[in-house]
DNA sequence: TATGCCGGTAGACAACGTCAACCATCGTAG
DNA sequence: CTACGATGGTTGACGTTGTCTACCGGCATA
């Protein structure tokens, strides 16, 4: 494992230590064994060491997408599984969740963190897409359906992580909502 | 008014302009005309002032809502056009819509946002309340289908807000994403 | 063998949140 | 009338942080 490797893996178990505040270059350099000064070698600015970060798990959430795409089970079943995944990557990672989606900044912080999110995307779309195929979902632009379902889930999975959507309000939790928006979205047509 | 209005004030200003990092507790000294320290009269930490913020913020979303179903349209028109309120807010305010929605560290800096929080999303299940009772939305709970309206048209604005879902990538707007989102939903039962 | 890049170090700097000490104003108890 | 505590403001200092600069060793290559 290449240093870069190892200090990528540091700052994202800072992260879920500790969230984003606890991400410093010191301590980031402290976990991987070097000084407070090495990041800069591999990366231009501490966002870069983030952007980093939200890239390689944009990758694995569109590995694990094409990888239950290629599941032999129904188009539904596929779509529920990835969104599954979806959610309990949100709830065990909250702090890496969130960085996902955080500033516009991050993304222009050179890097593909954009094109990795895209892809993500095209992949989780290609999966709605196939269940429209089905007829198990309504038959309106695919990338229109699959947006809003990739924005109505991740709403669920943030105010969860945000702590905003706790069940002991009454509340339902991020699995029960996708359950439910899929069972009234299959109604529709 | 007070001092400590100013500061808020202030506060939502930097943000607006800047992006959360560019509160700081120096700059909103400058900007409402005290020294670095004095929002510490008047804030147990900067956390706390963010807070202040948000609270205000919320506050705000809730008596807009609150009056949009005070007029005399149907309930799908209410529910529509608080859901447009929202959506110009965030677009409007990315910085601050964030905030809304951000750590939840925020919540348990004291204050009553949580509470602020909660009041302005009961009085938008109010709203959908209304129209599943003239049978425009499915029957489903009433908790339960606000929440996840809520969420969604949440992670819309979220996207948008964070650059994730721009329509030079050929997804849609928030807006569009609404209507549809309701469109379908009116097809359920 | 000389050289220039690559990946590392140490040290300094300004900015930030926060803390402590101090001070002016003012309503109020004695 | 006076003493005083609370309130809201000030200045200065401290430790931590991101970032910049300078330095340095090894190693591929001309």
């Amino acid at each position: 494992m290449t240093t870069a490797d190892r200090i990528v893996d540091a700052a994202a178990s800072l992260l879920d230590a500790g969230g984003e505040s606890a991400v410093t270059l010191r301590a980031v350099g402290l976990a991987s064994g070097v000084s407070h000064n090495a990041p800069y070698k591999h990366f231009k600015s501490r966002s870069a060491l983030l952007a980093a970060v939200a890239t390689r798990d944009f990758t694995e959430l569109e590995e694990a997408f094409a990888r239950i795409g290629r599941e032999r089970v129904r188009p539904l079943t596929k779509l529920k599984r990835a969104l599954q995944h979806f959610i309990t990557y949100g709830r065990e990672f909250p702090a890496r969740y969130r960085l996902l989606y955080s500033d516009p900044e991050l993304a222009r912080q050179g890097g593909d963190l954009e094109a990795a999110a895209m892809k993500s995307f095209l992949t989780f779309t290609s999966l709605v897409s196939e269940c429209q195929q089905s007829k198990q979902l309504p038959s309106v632009p695919p990338l229109q359906l699959a947006g809003l379902l990739y924005a109505s889930v991740h709403g669920l999975i943030d105010l969860q992580a945000g702590g905003q959507m706790r069940s002991e309000k009454g509340l339902m939790g991020a699995e029960a909502g996708v359950l439910l928006l899929l069972k009234l979205l299959s109604q529709a047509e």
